[in-house]
Order: structure tokens, then C-alpha cells, then sequence
DNA sequence: CACCATGTTTAAAT
DNA sequence: GATTTAAACATGGT
């Protein structure tokens, strides 16, 4: 489900609706020990490329969706959480409740950290250093489809987002890192910066300015689509690394750059 | 009901 | 050392 701009707009909504509020903590599931922030006062949310924290005044849960994680807003109405919630952040006029994630642990300050140099610059972060991402792929041979994708190179980007910026660019996935032009670099931080931006506003991914319908498929370049939204050719679809990428042999030639 | 999918981590193999 | 592969984990939508 989750992509860098999903996570940054959860961190938004949940601050919007229970920052500085008393809330009631609770784990239906008993997978995640609440006792010690259960009735704590809940400071913010932050999100990190796809990494969320939930900060309370004396401790911090980490959470990661994963392929198949939910945060989800319910209307308090005092119905019972469904088994499959691992955990509930009650406020006074809406209950939290995350189901699925690969990870939802309490942290400490190193704990953080060190999670934090494990990820890439985060183009949604003000604070991030384009830099260092493009040191990573200047220095690789690895495909461009797979650095993007790799969190370490920089943080927030998924299979989605992956596949529409190499065809907005004009590039071939299998592209080596290393024959990327700086120039190209910028592009792409600018772009991806723009996409997540718009995802986070929008709630959802739109790489196509005006879209004809309201569809998915319509807001979308080539993933998951049969035809090139630009040519009309048939898109490819190859595993590469361990994910199917979506791609345009005639929009996005082996010679790229 | 069967199938599919917007992810990450670890260790082992190349 | 860099990179790739395999395995494990976790749900909901169609």
C-alpha cells in the first residue's frame, strides 16, 4: 500500500487529529506493550521516507506499513476493533487503528539514529541532501530501477513512483547508475520531489497532469497499464531485482541519457 | 475462492 | 567489497 508520500500524509492527518491530545493506548492484538504511554499525552507523528514515529513525551513507537500495513481513522463508535488491530491510539474524536505492519516497535533516541543513517535523503524533507543520493548512483553499476528503489539510495520512492519517474525522464531502467549525467540527477531529485509532494496533497499518485478520467490507470504513465499513455505502444513488464517494473522500450531507449 | 499487490530485512550465494 | 538471490513476515481488495 504505502509509498513515501502515504506516510508522510498519515504523519499529517494524525497531527491534525490528535497532536498534544490525552490519548487512550491500547494493543487488541497484545503485540505491542502500551502500558507505559496508555493515558500519555501524544506530541506528534513524523514521517521519514516510509518510516513513521509516533513520539510521546517519554517513549517512541516506529512504525513501517510494509506491503500491507493500515493506519486507518474510525469514527469513535464504540464498536470493538476488528483482531486484526495491533494498535489503537483513541482520541476525543477519533480512534487510530494500524493493522499489518512489518514493524511497529518502541525506539530510543539511538535506536533512531541509527535507523536514520540507514536511509537515503528524503525528498519530501526540507533537510535532505540531494547529494548524497547522487553520490550512491554515480558510484554504482547497479540499474537505475533498482537504486530508486533501494532505501538507502533515498528514501520514499516505490514501485510506482519508480516506474512513472523513469518514464517521465526518458529512461531505461536497466540504465547503470554510474552513466546517469548529473544534470539528469537533478531532474529526477525535482521531479520525484514534485510527485511525492502532489501524492502527499492529493492522497494518491497522479504523474499525468490532467488525467481524462478519475481511474488509476488514467492518472498513470505506464504502470500497470498494456498501452504508453505517450505512444500508444505496448508497455513492457519485466521482474527486475525482485519487482515487476513497468516500462516503455520506445519512450525510454536502452541509450537513455 | 483464487489470486494479486504501492515492502523490508537478513543471510547466504555469486 | 558489491550485488544478487532466497526466504520470511504481514492483510485486504477484486
Amino acid at each position: 500500500m504505502p509509498e513515501g508520500h502515504t506516510i508522510h500524509r498519515l504523519a499529517r492527518d494524525l497531527n491534525g487529529d490528535l497532536a498534544g491530545d490525552v490519548l487512550r493506548v491500547s494493543s487488541p492484538q497484545g503485540r505491542v506493550p502500551t502500558e507505559t504511554v496508555d493515558g500519555a499525552r501524544f506530541e506528534r507523528a513524523e514521517a521519514v521516507g516510509k518510516h513513521l514515529f509516533l513520539h510521546f513525551p517519554d517513549a517512541c513507537l516506529h512504525v513501517h506499513l510494509g506491503l500491507f500495513g493500515r493506519f486507518r481513522r474510525r469514527k469513535l463508535n464504540g464498536a470493538p476493533p476488528r483482531d486484526t488491530i495491533r494498535l489503537r491510539l483513541e482520541g476525543p474524536r477519533y480512534a487510530w487503528e494500524l493493522s499489518g505492519a512489518t514493524a511497529s516497535d518502541w525506539v530510543d533516541e539511538h535506536d533512531i539514529s541509527a535507523l536514520l543513517e540507514r536511509i537515503g535523503p528524503d525528498p519530501l524533507s526540507p533537510r535532505a541532501k540531494p547529494k548524497l543520493a547522487w553520490e550512491m548512483i554515480h558510484r554504482s553499476k547497479r540499474p537505475l530501477a533498482a537504486l530508486l528503489l533501494d532505501q538507502r539510495v533515498m528514501a520514499g520512492v516505490g514501485n510506482v513512483y519508480r516506474a512513472e519517474i523513469l518514464h517521465l525522464l526518458g529512461l531505461h531502467p536497466e540504465l547503470p547508475g554510474n552513466e546517469l549525467s548529473q544534470a539528469t540527477f537533478q531532474k529526477l531529485w525535482r521531479l520525484t520531489k514534485k510527485l511525492l509532494a502532489r501524492g502527499v496533497e492529493e492522497k494518491t499518485i497522479r504523474t499525468v497532469d490532467k488525467p481524462s478520467d478519475r481511474t488509476k490507470r488514467e492518472a498513470l504513465h505506464v504502470y500497470g497499464r498494456s498501452s504508453c499513455r505517450n505512444c500508444k505502444g505496448r508497455v513492457v513488464r519485466v521482474t527486475l531485482g525482485q519487482r515487476d517494473i513497468h516500462y516503455c522500450p520506445r519512450c525510454q531507449p536502452r541509450e537513455g541519457e
